[in-house]
DNA sequence: GAAATGAACGAACGATCGTGCTATTTTCTC
DNA sequence: GAGAAAATAGCACGATCGTTCGTTCATTTC
């Protein structure tokens, strides 16, 4: 009675290989991910991991999914759960923290951020285009913070949401520089300050 | 008439080699400045590039206190012609932003944080002490401003700021990904409201 | 059972990495 | 100018990089 093998096994390996090559890329970047290293990490041989994206890039780029993936699973999806509003804006920067502090040294998007922002390529682009999404889902529950009446009226959502993310920056600039702890109390200050000074 | 080459030859070329290097590292990071490329681009020999430094680490160590050096030069110390306090504080972050206005994609400082906040080694102690004494110039710098009674006397220095760097790493980071004119406008404004909200 | 499919391996490639060594050249001192 | 000292070049090393290619082995299909 041999274990028929699932049909998915490929696909299933290539997820194995994506969780290490994501615990890998927190590390050392998208730009420190080697596939040598990951293979060992794997345990496989470097050209069964190469074989499954073709080339490096195609990998990074696929771990770069992959962690978007995991923030919109993590930090998104769950604040659904609160009503549409303040509620929910407060929600998703509350996952954020939490996200935070398990990516205290590492957060892949961020730094595939700093690492990419000043070069060209399909890398770039992706990273481009992640962070403008990221920002407009920002944006769009701003804006129904303001149509709910909980947010004022005059607020710019584009502005809001640059300075929600700035305070994000800092947190994890902070966290992974002098520890969550502290970062974390000063982020949450700066965000009370800010919700009371665009409240209604 | 042979021009006689100052005695501070070595010095010389190694400040040409680190200007070099730092215009690497801006593109790179840190950790994708690599020593055959620098030589090729100044113009040396790979052995004479590393007879000036003797370990890859060293050059990086070395690179990070050149640019922390122009960044006090271009952005501390013009600041203090300005009186101190909330003129002073002002004059600050408006340095920083042209600093980051010519260093849209990529500061050397803030990609270092990114690269080494989550290892350990000697980088890694450099960056944070770097960041720490940046940090500290900054408090200093609010506290001043308290006792000359420009910001609020219950103002927490520590928490103004981690908000002004928060939107410091708003700026750089929009700037790099989406245009430096639009996120100066948001970090603009931004400002002005944390100036407004803490001022006496 | 034979043939076909697909995943992973192993070896090798040219290139580049950081780092030693030894010459050679340049500069400084007398 | 001669000799000392410093700066740079040249060359080679082991390691690792991404990538290619042919092979092996297990599974599926006929």
């Amino acid at each position: 009675m041999t274990t028929a093998t699932a049909p998915g096994k490929r696909a299933n390996t290539r997820e194995t290989i994506l969780d290490h090559a994501y615990a890998l890329a927190r590390r050392d970047g998208l730009e420190g991910l080697s596939i040598g290293t990951l293979a060992t990490d794997v345990g496989m041989s470097k050209s069964g991991v190469f074989a499954h994206f073709g080339s490096r890039e195609e990998l990074q780029m696929a771990v770069l999914d992959a962690v978007s993936r995991r923030l919109i699973a993590s930090v998104l999806l769950p604040a659904l759960k609160q009503p549409r509003g303040l509620p929910r804006l407060r929600a998703i920067v509350a996952n954020w923290f939490e996200w935070a502090r398990e990516h205290q040294s590492g957060c892949v998007l961020l730094s595939a951020a700093s690492e990419y922002d000043g070069r060209n390529g399909a890398l770039h682009d992706k990273v481009v285009l992640q962070q403008a999404g990221w920002r407009g889902e920002l944006q769009q529950s701003i804006a129904q913070a303001m149509a709910e009446g909980h947010l004022r009226p005059d607020a710019d959502t584009a502005q809001l949401a640059f300075e929600i993310y700035a305070l994000m920056l800092g947190l994890h600039h902070d966290a992974g520089l002098f520890g969550f702890d502290e970062a974390g109390l000063r982020a949450t200050q700066a965000f009370e300050r800010l919700w009371r000074s665009w409240q209604t």
